[in-house]
DNA sequence: ACCATAGTTCGATAATCCCGAACTGTCGAA
DNA sequence: TTCGACAGTTCGGGATTATCGAACTATGGT
C-alpha cells in the first residue's frame, strides 16, 4: 500500500499541473478519477483505446505534476486525485477545470 | 489592423487551452498580456531571454488555442487576451489561473 | 508450481520543441 | 525612392518528448 514517489504539496508548481491536464486523455482520466476514486489504471482508461504502456506514461506525468497519487495495492495501483493538496496550493483551480471537462461540449 | 486566424469562440476546447497555458514561458506571457493589453510580442517577452523565433511559436500556440488574439498593426503584432471569449466558453477558468500565476510562489 | 492479471520497462519510430540564420514586410529618414 | 532599421516570420537542424508493441516483473489465485 505504499505510495509511489510524488512531489510534496509545497513543491507543486502551476505550469506542470496545467501541462498534465492539457491533454485530452489525461483530462478524461482525471475527470473519471474524481467520480470513481481508488480506481485502478486500466479501469479509469476503459474504453479509451489507449494502450497500457501509454497509460503508464500518462499516469506518470499526472503523478509527477502532483495531480494524482498512486498507491501500490497488490498488483494494482489505486489512483486518487490530490484534491486537498491542489485546493490548498492552487485554490480555485481544479474545480472549474473538472466541471468544464465534464460539460458535454 | 486585421486579426490573424484564430478559432471561433464556440470552437474553443479545454485541453488545448490548458496545454497552451501549461508552459512557464507562455504562462508568464499571458500574465503580462493581462496587465498590459495591446502590447507587442517582444515587449511582453522582455527580460525572459527567449529568442524571437521561439516566441513566434509560443504566440502561435496561444493563438491557435484561442487564448490570445494577434492583430497586425504596421510592423507590430498587438496581443490581447480573449478574456470575454474564454469567460463565456470556460467560465471560471482563466481568472484563477491568472491569479495563481501572479502569486510569488 | 503454475498461470492469469496489472502494470512497467525497453526500444524504435513519430511528433514536437527550440533556436540560429536567413528572410519578409513596414516605417522613417534622407 | 532608396536606404536602413525594426518586428516578426520562416526554414532547417538537432534535441527533447510522446507513442506503442513486445518483453518483462511482480502479485494473487488455484
Amino acid at each position: 500500500m505504499r505510495p509511489l514517489p510524488q512531489p510534496a504539496r509545497e513543491a507543486l508548481t502551476l505550469a506542470p499541473v496545467l501541462h498534465a491536464l492539457g491533454d485530452p486523455v489525461r483530462l478524461e482520466l482525471v475527470r473519471r478519477a474524481e467520480d470513481r476514486p481508488e480506481s485502478t489504471c486500466a479501469a479509469l482508461a476503459d474504453g479509451l483505446g489507449v494502450p497500457l504502456s501509454t497509460l503508464t506514461n500518462h499516469f506518470r506525468i499526472l503523478r509527477e505534476a502532483g495531480v494524482i497519487t498512486m498507491t501500490v495495492d497488490g498488483r494494482h495501483r489505486r489512483i486518487r486525485l490530490r484534491t486537498a493538496d491542489l485546493a490548498e496550493r492552487f485554490p480555485g483551480l481544479l474545480d472549474p477545470i473538472l466541471r468544464l471537462a465534464a460539460d458535454p461540449e
